[in-house]
Formats: C-alpha cells, sequence, structure tokens
DNA sequence: TGCTAAAACTTACGCCGCTAGTTTAAGCGA
DNA sequence: TCGCTTAAACTAGCGGCGTAAGTTTTAGCA
C-alpha cells in the first residue's frame, strides 16, 4: 500500500487508541506494533505522525490532564477550589491508573498540563500567596494526588505470617490486599484536609510565606 | 566456560553491581546483558541467581531503603522522629535518584522495607495513633518523600515565551530549570512542618483519629 | 502539467528478557 | 573413593522491541 486517498491515521486517531490500549492494558501492552495493528496499519506508520514513543506517552498523558476540572479555580475561594481541583485530580487518575506512573514523572510541557499549572498557580497567587510559595503548594498537591493514586498500597500486602514476629505491629496494620484502595483513599483524604486546614490557618493568621 | 572452581557470582556481586550502573547511568541502562558484561560473564548467567530482571531492580531498590536511618524512633518522641526519618528518606533518595521510580510505584515487600514500615507503624501506634490512621501518616510520608525525590520539577520547565500570553501566570512562577531542585526542597520542607504541625495539633486536643 | 511533500509500505539493525539444553565442577552420602 | 545430584557457568535461539532507511503512490499546489 502507498499512500491512501484517504488518510488512515491522525494524530488523533492514534492517542485515542493508544490511551484505549494503556488503559485496557497497561503501559507494556503499549508498543508501536501494538498500536499499529490495532489501528489496522504497520508499525512504522506511526512515525509519519508521531516522532517517538515518548511523544505518543506524553500525548496519552495530556488526555488524561484534560479531564481534570479546573472551574473552581473561577467560582470558590481558593481552599474550596484546591480542594475541589485535587478530588477531580486524583478521580480522573484513579480512572486511569495505568497512566500515573508517566503523570508522576515530572509535571509536563503539554498544554493540559501548563493550563492546570497556570489555574492552580494564578489562583494561589490571587490569593495573595508569594509565587515561590504557590509552587510549593501546587507541587504538595501534586504529591499527594500521585502518591495516592500510584497504589503505593494497592498490591497488597500480605506479609508471610512466619515474619510476624520479625514484624510485630505490621500484623495489625490495615495493610491486608483487602483494602489497599480504602487505605490510599483514606491517606488522601486525610492528608488533603491536614494540608488545606494547615494552609487556611497560616493564611489567616497573615502568615503567607 | 562450564562451573568455575570458585562462583563468579553472588547474589550480593549481582545486587552491587546493578546498583552502581542504575546510579551511574540509569534505570534503562540497567539490562541482563549489560550488567551480565559489567561482571564479565554472559548475560543468562544472572538467571542461575534470580529468576527475573524484576527480581533484581526490587533488591536494588531494598538496597537503597537499607540505608534510610530508623534510629530516630528508639530515641525521639514520635514528631521529631517523624521528622528526621523523613530527612533521611529524602535525602537517601535524592542520592539514588535513579531509582526513586521504582520505590515510588508501590511499597516493597523485602526486609528493609518491612522493617522501615514496621518501624514508622509502630512508633505512631505506640503514640496512641490508631492502627488506620498511623497507616494513612505512614502513606502520606512517603507520598512526600517519593513525590519530592521524584523530581516533580527536576526537567526543567521553561516554557516557550511565545506562550506567554497563554499562561501569564506561569511567566512568574520559579519554575526555570535552574531552581529546580529548591523547589521540590523547599515543597518538601514546606509539606513536611505542615503535615506534622496539623499531626501534632490533632494529637494535643485528644484528636487521634 | 509537473513538483513536492505526505503517508502508507517493506526491510533490517541492534537491542531486549528469557528459555532450553550443554558442560563441568562441587559437594555429599554410601 | 565412587557415583549421584546439584550448582553455575556456557551457547544458541525465540519472539519482541524502538526506530532508521528507502520505496511507492497519492494529494495538493504553482
Amino acid at each position: 500500500m502507498a499512500r491512501p486517498r484517504q488518510p488512515l491515521l491522525t494524530r488523533e486517531r492514534i492517542v485515542d487508541a493508544a490511551s484505549s490500549l494503556v488503559d485496557k492494558e497497561g503501559l507494556d501492552a503499549l508498543s508501536m506494533r501494538r498500536l499499529a495493528t490495532e489501528l489496522g496499519v504497520q508499525g512504522p506508520s506511526l512515525y509519519n505522525h508521531f516522532a517517538t514513543k515518548a511523544d505518543i506517552v506524553d500525548a496519552v498523558a495530556d488526555a488524561v490532564i484534560e479531564r481534570v476540572d479546573l472551574s473552581a479555580f473561577g467560582t470558590c475561594d481558593w481552599p474550596e477550589a484546591l480542594r475541589r481541583w485535587a478530588r477531580s485530580y486524583r478521580q480522573v487518575l484513579t480512572e486511569h491508573p495505568n497512566v500515573v506512573p508517566v503523570l508522576a514523572s515530572g509535571p509536563g510541557r503539554r498544554p493540559a498540563a501548563l493550563a492546570m499549572a497556570e489555574a492552580v498557580f494564578g489562583a494561589l497567587v490571587d490569593a495573595g500567596w508569594p509565587p515561590a510559595r504557590a509552587t510549593h503548594i501546587g507541587a504538595l498537591m501534586r504529591y499527594l494526588v500521585t502518591g495516592s493514586a500510584l497504589g503505593s498500597f494497592a498490591l497488597g500486602f500480605d506479609i508471610d505470617p512466619a515474619l510476624y514476629d520479625q514484624y510485630p505491629h505490621l500484623h495489625r496494620a490495615p495493610l491486608l490486599a483487602a483494602h489497599h484502595e480504602a487505605v490510599d483513599e483514606g491517606a488522601f483524604q486525610f492528608g488533603l484536609d491536614l494540608l488545606i486546614n494547615g494552609l487556611v490557618a497560616r493564611h489567616e493568621m497573615g502568615i503567607r510565606r
């Protein structure tokens, strides 16, 4: 086959196929040949639309970030906006768990990621936080959301009963595989409250650095 | 070559070589053939000592965790112990940045990781925190340490000046590549204070859930 | 009409993790 | 001490990977 009358591929079609492949079968299932097959095409044809596989992965990640709800930054006071944003952020990530490792390693430079950073940073600066501190707060929220979404405990944690002597406290830890989602969700909620309450307290006392 | 009179490989030698390879050249440089070459051996020989590559990576990660200082849990009150542990944890991770992505994805089930979990969880439970909450607190600290060590901003963030109109606030963000370490370090310190102060306040008010 | 660029193709290179089967030495029980 | 089992190296090879190079045909435009 040579050049078709109607292009078989577009960047959008490629990103859509890649996203659903990652969602369904995980990051490891995303190979150029596999993705091409999914699109009814030969592997190297994808390079007519993306320079590298990493570019495709970045686009998939940005498509996830695009779904995060930023509207609270226009309609709520800053603590409530942070809260709603963080919840939406985490919600989106839990809906696309296989993409989280990509998102956890560095903020994207693509449009949706930049727009999100802009919204968060802008709201905090408008609320009176110095730029450096606003950056810290945004980063902290990112750590909390991506950390809890990475499923730190999602693998479960059943330890060999033979080791109970060696790790006596862990025996009592609610680390059973059955509870993994609840642990990360609980830690997220707890951390969100601690952080935002702490920020509000400082802000109200006039400590904005 | 058949079986040598003196074994050429041991699990320890393999983990040491793998660790220094990862430290020097990154996770991607760690391949079975490359690692074997480094040890003066053919690739598949490694499978006489480890079942899979993932097992080697896990061992490398656990060797990093082994370096975290847990001594504060025996000598300080719980807030100070948490603080010292978190600082040591982050320090160790920044000394082995290439291993952080491994550590960020789920807690290990290997000895050093279990010992660390045991120490943290035990100290918190002894201080009166309910087991579920102690787990949350430990998870939160993990999010903070691994998130900031992942170098969320480590890639730098110089945005195209042509986009300043589109992202007006980011222009003012201290997101320049030159500041990346300071941003993550600052966010970590700030987050550590917020979290621990918040925990102490709750604890002193008798709110331990 | 003719030229250039786009978008598919085929082929191939050098990696990868890992399996299978071989060889020799070590260690050990009879 | 003999002989068996196991350990620890080897070689060969499978199927997959990302991607580079070059080919062919079509689209779009001067």
